[in-house]
DNA sequence: ATCCATAATTATGAATACAGTATTATAGGG
DNA sequence: CCCTATAATACTGTATTCATAATTATGGAT
């Protein structure tokens, strides 16, 4: 493998994302959406078709998607998508409780006073959210909330990590928000890391985050056992 | 997406690995070994030329390289051996040690008799490859070492994390066991953290694998300074 | 001689075509 | 009537072909 080609400068690339990366987010969502429902055969041929593109790209994308994990590609069988187990989602909990656990211990650690006031703010329309009732705000402040943590944290890898284990949650039910008094809840165990943040604690700051996702174990159990 | 198939009974699939798998696991290989050196760019003609095979598999086999990380795609500019920094290693392992750390601890608390006896076991060749100054076997005999203590974590996403992000630490040098005194150090780490799992202590047996992998990064970043 | 514009080359990205295997349908026998 | 064996079909996996963008080479101007 000799270099036939310059060092060709390591400039970040901002060109247009290739057509493979474009069908395999298109994909995520629709799996995520449960509109490629756990477990079904994915049909190359009909979302090829659908997309108004070949197979070739296509292909490419469920290649990236299988590794993910996101989609199960048996040779000679073809692509189904992934379906969690009452038990995977016992593992990847505790797994997740880890990582976020030691997010927020080092963004407490880290955190500036200025960054502190940012928390402070996406927890402040966390609480609004919560106390107009609204699921779906709540969940986008919260999702941002844990976003800034992750960057807070200073650690790339981490961040991947959980990004990547995020992935899979998502393949799971949603709506454990709408569960009565799951809100509150949820609310609180923010203002107890918030208050930690504050205070400066990181390892309080990291345990209430271990807990608090664990609680989400918890909670989405519920969500498969009430209905 | 209708069900034009029938469920396709979730059996695992023991058929013959696909090629793109096949090529994915030869350029890994080939990308440890350096062979393809980090930040070089892959000749997706010349590879598959050698190979014998069309640019189809090879560009798919890429596809999941680049999902591993292990390599990146530029649009419209090709493949290029990912290359890790100074910083990315600071950052990869204090997550290693937080993974591994957890690993080793619930390793310890879910061990039978007969899982500490072929931890012993293992451990005991360690012993012996050191004693006999074999790096090689040595760094054999630890892998599997770890690689027992994540089955016995029992949780296989704890496990895939980790073997993922063990992928990237082999995108660096190897040989840090080579540097004078690292092999005696490494042991007497084991020895403690084996200490540990015998005496059924499973903080400790956590708190001392976590501090070994952070000295091996010590241990690296000599191997970068020293030569 | 250096720099810029333009042409030629080369590689990537995507579509199409083909081969081989798994699945489904069909026919025959028990 | 059901089960088995065989043929037909459909889909996956791979190769080949084509289009387009990026890179390199060439030639001219300053």
């Amino acid at each position: 493998m000799d270099a036939r080609r310059p060092p060709a400068n390591p400039a970040l690339s901002l060109a247009a994302p290739a057509l493979y990366e474009q069908v395999a987010e298109r994909l995520r969502n629709r799996i995520y959406a449960h509109e490629l429902a756990p477990g079904s055969w994915v049909d190359e041929q009909a979302i090829a078709a659908e997309y108004g593109i070949s197979r070739t790209p296509l292909r490419e994308a469920l290649k990236v998607l299988a590794a993910e994990g996101l989609v199960t590609l048996r040779p000679r069988r073809g692509c189904y998508v992934t379906e969690l187990s009452e038990q995977d989602l016992d593992e990847i909990f505790p797994v997740m409780a880890l990582l976020e656990g030691r997010c927020a211990y080092e963004a407490a650690r880290k955190a500036s006073d200025a960054d502190r006031k940012r928390l402070a703010d996406i927890h402040g329309a966390l609480e609004r959210h919560a106390a107009a009732n609204d699921p779906d705000r709540f969940f986008e402040a919260n999702q941002q909330f844990h976003e800034v943590l992750q960057e807070l944290a200073g650690n790339r890898w981490l961040k991947e990590l959980i990004q990547e284990t995020r992935k899979f949650l998502k393949l799971t039910r949603r709506g454990s928000l709408k569960l009565t008094g799951r809100l509150r809840q949820s609310l609180a165990e923010h203002q107890t890391i918030m208050a930690a943040i504050e205070r400066k604690n990181a390892d309080l700051a990291g345990r209430t985050m271990h807990d608090h996702i664990l609680s989400g174990r918890a909670a989405l159990a519920k969500l498969y056992t009430v209905r």
